[in-house]
DNA sequence: AAGCACACCTGCTAGC
DNA sequence: TGCTAGCAGGTGTGCT
């Protein structure tokens, strides 16, 4: 599913592909994908205006407008952006098209329609669309330091696969990069919190950098069952250095012992059994 | 208060 | 071989 790096990589595809182009219609064909505001107030928001800076927190994708409002743009689990020529066949579960004015194409494609797409105004401090002001730390776009990720976990009493999940103290991490964050850090998904110590905290801060980093090196992960795709259909490379996501039963890549899956705060989550404690 | 289960939705797959 | 029940997951909500 789309997390960090792959948002990340959409966002800077979509950097070098619209930035200066304006917008000349905003169609909303699907009923779920704009829900924020309606059809016709969403795109009076976008017609005429231009994308002038294309941004990140987490998971969340903010194209700034040169209005100062925001185009906000999350994915979920299968929403997909694709941009090109105007005039294509349209792909099954196209909700969004908007065209700029040379009459290319951004599309929202989301057959899940768990995605969204809406125009904020009103911002943060941080520039956050207020109603996203709740999400935690961007590890990438804002670092995260071992002082930082102690403050974090604070008092917390919960797993610790449960708390890289919280998108309300560190921003952009999903079940996929979870698991592997927890592989490199050593650590059991359900290893408690409390009972972190302070090497381990290092050893997660260290690792929570390390494979998101080069996640967005590769480009994402695109997994058999899940349809990510960059903004130009392409596929990220990073599924190729799973350790444990989604490789029940194969050997584990340091020790050969074979990885193991339980459920996790409602989630699958994979761990070798012999390297991780 | 913080943690947890569940709803939302469709495509894919495991199992009959 | 063909069908179907169940699983997959990010986030908001509501319950404990």
């Amino acid at each position: 599913m789309p997390e960090l790096p792959e948002v990340e990589t959409v966002r800077r595809d979509l950097a070098a592909a619209v930035l200066s182009r304006r917008i000349a219609t905003a169609e909303v064909t699907g009923r779920r994908s704009v829900r924020r505001q309606s059809a016709p107030a969403f795109s009076e928001a976008l017609v005429g205006r231009a994308l002038v800076r294309a941004r990140r927190h987490g998971k969340y994708l903010l194209l700034d407008l040169d209005d100062g409002a925001v185009l906000v743009a999350h994915l979920r689990m299968s929403g997909q952006l694709s941009y090109g020529e105007g005039g294509r066949a349209r792909a099954a579960h196209t909700h969004v098209v908007i065209t700029f004015e040379d009459r290319s194409e951004l599309r929202f494609v989301d057959p899940r329609t768990f995605g969204e797409l809406f125009v904020a105004e009103e911002l943060d401090a941080r520039r956050l669309p207020v109603c996203i002001g709740t999400q935690g730390i961007d590890p990438i776009a804002e670092g995260l330091s071992e002082v930082q990720l102690a403050a974090l976990l604070g008092r917390r009493r919960t797993a610790t696969k449960a708390f890289l999940l919280d998108q309300s103290a560190i921003a952009g991490i999903g079940n996929i990069y979870s698991d592997e964050i927890l592989f490199r850090s050593r650590l059991r998904p359900a290893h408690r919190t409390d009972a972190l110590r302070r090497i381990d905290v290092r050893r997660l801060c260290t690792s929570v950098t390390e494979v998101l980093e080069e996640a967005v090196t590769l480009r994402g992960s695109s997994l058999r069952d899940e349809r990510y795709r960059d903004l130009n259909g392409v596929g990220g490379a990073f599924q190729e250095r799973h350790a444990v996501y989604g490789r029940v039963g194969l050997p584990c890549p340091t020790c050969a012992t074979p990885v193991s899956r339980v459920r996790v705060a409602g989630r699958s989550a994979h761990f070798c059994p012999r390297c991780q404690r």
